[in-house]
DNA sequence: GTCTATAAGATGATAGAC
DNA sequence: GTCTATCATCTTATAGAC
């Protein structure tokens, strides 16, 4: 039972969940000391500045988040089921209390981030797009999907989409507008 | 010559390039004392809180982008050109010191604001998917788009579209991946 | 590593003079 | 309407004891 994370772990956590809830500007070293149960001071400890955890918070969210499209891409599914996979990792980030993508969020508040960290957030999307592209082309290979432009192309519009519509889910509060855009989506596509 | 607004109107004014350039929790009544040139204290005379700014200037900023697409649909263009001048609204926003739909920052920082101010961003949305769905039936009657599914899912899907594509345009930090993006999509529904 | 204590400044907001 | 003065609170961050 490893019931008791490290501190600098969850320390981690609680900052991803609030920068995924309330934005970078949204919350204080005080929120996360009480979540965590440490005192302020203690953050400051395993992360100087703010800047420093939402900067160890970011490349720690890009790899999780690009395991799990690797592991959509290892399921034994078809094209159109790797990319309703990955609208679901977006729809799983609404469900849990209505996050919104970290890096959609960061985007959001770019004018409080140094270049170093905006370089992070476009690797984030370009590994998006790649991803996307990759499926669309074995779909395409497949005769399961059926558009017009480039894969490339197509990609780029589909993680745009994808940020969009999780945005105005959010706002909306149903998740039933994510599925039914996401489902009109797939069906542009055939 | 009225170079000299009156102060409430410029209060807005500042206030709304604030809030869409850094974000709501982005910014203070100090920076809007100093952009307008005025004192704190007189911020509170005409907006007792921050969240009634927040509200008059999102109130005046949908009713605005409402008028301009009003303009648009008057525009002697066929439907094609409208919607390429619906995405133009959003390029301009973009290029004017790479701000962002009031709008979308708003819910992105859903978690700052009561229920009432939601509602009205909510409103916003529904207003341009709807303008962009009379757009798009005006456009299949006259065989300018081909796509599979109706001009409703379709326009749900252009307006979640057209604010992630400003969002990943601003983090990059290029407008010409703004254009790519919009002429793929106009493209994709020929 | 975590704590107490504290700094130095920002923040939203109010009272009351002019 | 705008100002000065002030408030209570919050914020990020540091110093130094344990």
């Amino acid at each position: 039972m490893n019931t008791k994370k490290n501190t600098l772990q969850s320390i981690m956590d609680i900052g991803l969940q609030l920068v995924q809830e309330r934005g970078y500007n949204g919350f204080s070293y005080a929120d996360i000391a009480e979540a965590v149960g440490i005192r302020k001071a203690s953050i400051h400890y395993h992360f100087p500045s703010k800047q420093d955890l939402v900067q160890a918070v970011l490349l720690q969210y890009r790899k999780d988040f690009m395991d799990r499209l690797q592991a959509v891409k290892e399921q034994d599914l078809d094209s159109q089921g790797k990319l309703t996979g990955f609208f679901g990792l977006y729809r799983e980030t609404l469900e849990d209390n209505a996050k919104l993508c970290l890096c959609s969020m960061m985007a959001a508040e770019l004018h409080s981030f140094p270049e170093e960290i905006r370089a992070e957030l476009n690797l984030f999307f370009r590994a998006n797009e790649s991803w996307v592209e990759d499926v669309l082309a074995q779909g395409q290979e497949e005769g399961a999907f059926n558009f017009s432009i480039s894969t490339g192309e197509q990609a780029k519009i589909l993680v745009a989409f994808v940020q969009g519509a999780q945005l105005m889910t959010r706002s909306l509060g149903d998740i039933h507008y994510f599925d039914t855009l996401v489902s009109s989506c797939m069906s542009s596509l055939k």
